[in-house]
DNA sequence: CATGGTTTTCAGTAATTACTGAAAATTCAG
DNA sequence: CTGAATTTTCAGTAATTACTGAAAACCATG
């Protein structure tokens, strides 16, 4: 029967944001509450509290917590003696962030590929059909090699991952390097056939 | 008067799976329709012409156009002796990429990162508070981390980018080699991470 | 500076998405 | 099995978001 703890006006801050934010990351108001509030959440909490605490019909939580499983960002646990599910995010950001990027990559991207995929097989009978194709595989091919380079990096343990990003463009002095060794060097953009880009940055 | 080229099944299928992927992307179908067009278009087109392919009213490719234009997804032209409006995609599609990457990041990461920079300013005054902070630190600190690294990288010529992408978690391989040389890396964890992980799917 | 061609705005409406309460289903202790 | 505790489903409703047509604003030209 405790209380579920009152909500200090540091989390409550955070927790308005996250409901605030959801629309613009592809969930609603309640799911984004919800998860910010276990995110901060010392302890797990069950069903009732989150409802109370945030103010949502029981139903609501209920799929709430139904959606955020969905995205693997809650786990469920029981506390002995307690027929309630309990419910926390993990812990490891870093942890939270791959789960995050891996489930957005498949609700997010791969239909996309997919369908490119399949464009890609189309014999295509005039020039318009033509250039079409060719755009879609640039774009295929921009996406499957993001893609690839996420799973390498993904692979990584967490520790190993986040020193690789802290080097940085650094890393980019051994590709330097290496061009300068096999006189590689100047060339300055991407090939894609049709030079326009006035480009300057 | 020249009619808008009636749209081979091709380009139909790619333009209808953007509208469809539209609500998961956070825009809506017209906008992704509309994109898809322009993306996969020869030349520039002009809003009749949009709204004549898709089916749209003339308002709503306005207000799609406006919205794509707020992203920086496609470009304004005009064709001598034609008052109307033309619009067409960027080229080169790693361009793409990093405009929708930086476009994103300031819509979807800047606010959370600045309400974040606001909490952790707080005192916290119970054990509750501090933990909540704890955690928003751990959050804040993780994304102060991978935009700093994605600052990096998005500074680099696409070629380059590309190929540091290519090379993938090979660049680790420096790491570990700096590692041993200097003691630090110790094969600390289990499961280290590059052989076969048990994942499930 | 008036005109016709063009784009934008906006109020109203349609379509979609979110939320609720009540009922059904599930779970488990006795 | 029974029944109390709990979670899930779902039909109805509320809230939000998308789209339209008409009108206003814009703007290059004569």
């Amino acid at each position: 029967m405790t209380t579920p703890a009152p909500l200090s006006s540091l989390s409550r801050d955070f927790i308005n944001h996250f409901g605030e934010m959801g629309s613009r990351w592809g969930i609603n108001r309640t799911v984004g509450q919800i998860y910010a509030l276990l995110f901060v959440s010392q302890t797990a909490i069950h069903a009732d509290d989150i409802g109370e605490a945030l103010g949502f019909s029981r139903s609501n939580v209920s799929m709430g917590l139904k959606e955020l499983q969905a995205w693997k960002l809650v786990r469920m646990r029981h506390v002995p003696g307690d027929r309630r599910e309990y419910f926390e995010a993990p812990e490891d950001v870093w942890e939270i962030f791959r789960v995050l990027a891996t489930e957005r990559r498949r609700r997010e991207i791969e239909p996309t590929l997919s369908m490119l995929r399949g464009a890609l097989l189309a014999s295509p009978d005039n020039d318009a059909e033509r250039h079409a194709q060719a755009r879609m595989r640039e774009m295929h091919d921009l996406i499957e090699r993001l893609m690839a380079w996420f799973d390498d990096v993904q692979k990584l343990q967490p520790e190993t991952a986040l020193r690789l990003m802290d080097l940085g463009s650094k890393v980019t002095k051994v590709l330097e390097m290496r061009d300068a060794l096999t006189g590689k060097g100047r060339a300055r953009k991407v090939g894609n056939g049709t030079t326009d880009t006035p480009t300057d940055h």
